[in-house]
DNA sequence: TGTAGTATGTACTATACACTACACATTATA
DNA sequence: TATAATGTGTAGTGTATAGTACATACTACA
């Protein structure tokens, strides 16, 4: 898995290349941290942020907010709210599903969202 | 929701009815917490504790720990795991089943396991 | 070559989390 | 009734989380 700070960096030079108001500063500013924050996490020397501002670098450098919160080591709020509400239920399905191949678990998406069972 | 103090209280007391080792002393020693510190989880003047310390509970009382982690805003660290490893995936189904009755989630559960897709 | 903007280093902070240690009053029991 | 066990109150601890504030050094370019 690639690390949280480096797959930023990636992102946000590559978006500069393109536009130059993606520096450490602009960005930092516009998702809400100081830039010599925005700096360490970037690096690694500094654990990622919170998932509020997770969330915001994902819609500022438009990556996936989930994808970026795994490589976070975190899992959505509101994912753990559905799990919280049925935990035995979900507990089983998620397990259930952990050695599927994603072609399998791509159709059980499907199937959820028709709610065809 | 009950409150995760309460029901654990709740537990200990029926339990020790039919068997006086279950007072928050002897419980706390097994679970390998202070009593006052359970005293006062039990009584909600304490936050619930860690997870290895709710799963430590569980099986104490002989509950379940998925249902007593939810009790206590958590989710387990397992499934968390298996969240992250496939996370966009992942949050589509959750979020995908999310309405679904628990009937049509039950089904669901069968075919993950069964893994007839 | 000056300066505007950029990245980074150092130091600090406030809050939450997850408890322990011990004293004390009450209750049960032998 | 002595003592053993029980439940609870008060106070404090170490670590993690999630950052800020400011100074310093570099870099591009006009």
């Amino acid at each position: 898995m690639p690390r949280f700070g480096s797959h930023i960096r990636r992102c946000r030079e590559k978006l500069k290349k393109g536009d130059r108001t993606y520096s450490v500063r602009q960005v930092a500013a516009r998702v809400g941290v100081e830039p010599s924050y925005l700096s360490k996490v970037e690096r690694g020397h500094e654990a990622p942020p919170s998932e509020a501002k997770i969330r915001a670098l994902a819609r500022e450098l438009g990556e996936d907010p989930d994808a970026l919160l795994a490589m976070a080591g975190k899992v959505a709020s509101d994912l753990q709210e559905v799990i919280r509400r049925r935990p035995r239920l979900m507990a089983q399905l998620i397990r259930g599903v952990q050695f599927m191949p994603d072609v399998g678990l791509r159709h059980l998406v499907v199937r959820a969202r028709r709610k065809r069972i």
